[in-house]
RNA sequence: GCGGGCGUAGCGUAGUGGUUAACGCGUCUGGUUGUGGCCCAGAAGAUCGCGGGUUCGAACCCCGCCGCUCGCCCCA
């Protein structure tokens, strides 16, 4: 390699054109949390890592081949976040907030790190919208959190999402379930394709996700876990499903829907598109997760929230069409050329952004073409001309460049008031 | 981690073995005496992703690496 840099693999500048993009998502992020009234946190950028080890769970590929583990030079072992569910019940339990009216909800935009093959909608470093409520095990909780995430997606222009839920029951009533699944699956382990008998031992309930050929002759008479929910979780999953009906939401029954994480429990879900088949194209998604905080050394506290990446939320939002304008780098560029005027050129623009009023100046060492040529580039609706003419009776020109370019020439000391009440016009 | 495709100026492309790598957009400068947008002219800008090999000669063929991308795994 030679010395040129670029950014490491799997991350991304966002440059000036794409900021609009996550202005947008971040005001209507703030928009939507505060008609849900939930509270921001903010968690840090590394914690440690047995917090995602035994939160996350740690046969996950999340953690086994994905999470960025280092030792710091104390020796501790910490790792970049990957996600952010468990660091959130990190800070539930350290800061005591069992004690805070209860349920509580949190939402924070943190950055993850997940050591994966980049690909499109798939980077190295990512960042996650993130919501938890803690502290409750009503179902209409689940929905709500649902229905935060596709508020979201609503407001932003995001068109042709559809809503997949599906239950994953309670821990033991899965546990006999996964059992009967692999009852089902044993006779015919060996012709099956070999990440499937990896997920026998591993992982089971992803049999029924596999795309392998060889697999597609057993899933349709596979056990199938939303059939045989126990009563509990199944009233609540009904619950869920009529409160996010109410609330006109597109929802499809996912029955073979398993999500990456040990710890869920009951609802899990996920918002994708519906005509884009893409593999990254889950926009977000989340589920419960009861039994979470008690892993992590709390008293038994549920839990139900969801992440989602910003990056494929705006890759969705252009797929929707969904554009910015340019906005003006200012409202007024200065142009200068007179022998002595750089102290006054550089006051007025002061004077003009004390009054609210975004001002560029021209570079000293360049003609007044070019200079115009800077003001037009920039966007601004005026130019203030000031040559040598001008300086010498302490005046500036104040051009419109919006229209045919009139312009009239008034006391420097003028120009911030005059300004001021035309662009308020 | 596995398999496929791609990689030429800031961006989009042309060029598929033979002199100083082309075009559009963009950028910069100019079109006389101090003024933008349109037009015109000129300029800058590319070790053809990087390294090695084949050849008299490679952007073009071969290999390795890097990066992007599609699928798998998995996930946001």
């Amino acid at each position: 390699m030679t010395t040129r840099f670029q950014a490491p693999r799997g991350t991304q500048d966002v440059l000036p054109d794409m900021q609009p993009y996550w202005q947008a998502v971040n005001d209507a992020i703030r928009v939507v949390t505060r008609l849900h009234g939930f509270r921001r946190i903010d968690t840090p950028a590394f914690e440690y890592a047995g917090v995602f080890e035994k939160g996350s769970g740690d046969t996950t590929d999340i953690v086994e081949k994905e999470m960025y583990t280092f030792e710091d030079r104390g020796g501790e072992r910490l790792a970049l976040t990957p996600e952010g569910t468990p660091a959130i019940c990190r800070a539930y339990l350290e800061h005591g907030m069992a004690s805070w009216p209860q349920p509580v909800r949190l939402y924070t935009t943190h950055q993850m790190f997940r050591y994966d093959r980049p690909q499109k909608g798939r980077y190295r470093q990512h960042t996650q919208f993130d919501c938890e409520i803690l502290g409750s095990t009503d179902p209409l909780i689940d929905a709500e959190v649902i229905a935060v995430l596709w508020r979201l997606y609503t407001m932003l222009g995001i068109r042709n999402i559809g809503v997949r839920l599906g239950s994953l029951d309670d821990l033991a009533p899965r546990r006999a379930y996964v059992e009967r699944l692999k009852d089902y699956y044993r006779p015919h382990l060996e012709k099956l394709s070999e990440d499937s008998q990896r997920r026998f031992e591993r992982n089971p309930l992803r049999l029924l996700d596999s795309k392998d050929e060889r697999d597609l002759p057993y899933k349709d008479a596979a056990p199938k876990l939303i059939d045989e929910l126990s009563p509990e979780a199944k009233a609540h999953h009904e619950t869920v499903l009529e409160a996010l009906g109410a609330s006109e939401i597109p929802v499809a029954i996912d029955p073979l829907l398993v999500r990456g994480l040990d710890y869920y429990n009951r609802t899990v879900f996920e918002i994708v598109p519906t005509d884009d088949e893409r593999a990254q194209g889950t926009i977000g998604g989340g589920g419960r997760y009861d039994g979470l905080i008690e892993i992590l050394g709390g008293p038994p506290t549920p839990g139900m929230g969801f992440g989602s990446g910003i990056e494929r939320v705006i890759l969705e939002m252009q797929r929707s069409g969904v554009t910015f304008d340019e906005a003006a780098a200012a409202d007024v560029y200065i142009v200068h050329r007179a022998e002595g005027a750089a102290a006054a050129v550089f006051g007025l623009a002061s004077k003009l952004r004390s009054a609210g009023i975004p001002a560029i100046c021209g570079e000293s060492n360049k003609s007044m073409k070019a200079q115009m040529r800077g003001a037009n580039h920039s966007g601004a609706r005026f130019a203030v001309i000031i040559g040598d003419d001008e300086f010498a009776k302490g005046a500036g020109m104040v051009k419109d460049l919006s229209g045919e370019g009139e312009q009239q020439q008034m006391g420097i000391a003028d120009i911030p008031a005059y300004l001021a009440a035309k662009l308020r016009a």
